[in-house]
DNA sequence: TTGCGTGCAAAGGTTTTGCATGGCA
DNA sequence: TGCCATGCAAAACCTTTGCACGCAA
């Protein structure tokens, strides 16, 4: 989270809306620049990665480094995820692609053992679980 | 894991050198390369992205997508990890980098989880656990 | 001899940056 | 009027690829 002020713009605000249209969608920020684009809007290609970027250390976008993309991808994931979250998790097929969203007790002990146990505070929002998908197996 | 014929040549040899002379220990491919060009050795960025790329297939070397690095973590694992797989398990810390290793017996359970009531087999080579130790809680 | 391996350089793709201009407060 | 925000283009990076030559088997 951070404190600077900030301007309302157009381009702020087209990418909120963008985003709150799509909650839990994942997208990179090549995607949104070509939305924009195709649908007539302005909004520069440095931009998007500025305010995503100012996004993700606000909190109110995840950011997941994807094995087999070469681009990151961004999810939004609600200005309030700290209030009430929705706790999801991700598993990522290494072999089809597919990503896969799972909500999931067990998920939820490993992470209170990592901090029990192991000090470790998982984040959840960042972490994916790389592997096989059901028909991938 | 591949079938193809393989040569033994003078740069395999050295990148398995440089490898096996540090187990568990993480790099990324531009490492590998300025270590060899600071020492005089003569190997090519293209073929040690390939020869990594080939290990990583082996599932003797592990790949990893390390979020705040934009280029990828590789690790040697070892050439008899399917033999006797000392399955280890990571944790990186968001705040200080800090890249932790670790055995624990909940995660494997997890893994057992996610297989029978997801259909997902995880692979814990890939995976990387995101949040924070125990010196930025 | 066969065909995999290597090096070089160029291409491809993603993300960042410098700088002048534009626009909110 | 101050700053922050934006756009453009260039730069910076990481990784992949094409191609000709080299070398192991």
């Amino acid at each position: 989270m951070n404190t600077h002020s900030r301007y309302k713009t157009k381009q702020r605000d087209m990418l909120m809306d963008y985003l709150k249209a799509a909650p839990g969608v994942h997208f990179t920020a090549g995607e949104v620049c070509a939305y924009f684009t195709s649908h007539g809007a302005s909004i520069s290609q440095a931009t998007v990665y500025r305010r995503l970027e100012e996004l993700v250390d606000d909190g109110i976008v995840s950011k997941y480094t994807v094995d087999g993309h070469t681009s990151a991808c961004f999810e939004y994931t609600g200005e309030d995820a700290h209030v009430h979250p929705d706790v999801c998790y991700h598993c990522k097929c290494v072999k089809c692609g597919k990503l896969i969203h799972l909500h999931c007790d067990e998920v939820e002990s490993l992470q209170a053992h990592l901090l029990e146990e192991h000090r470790f505070k998982m984040d959840p929002q960042r972490t994916v679980f790389y592997g096989l998908c059901e028909n991938c197996i």
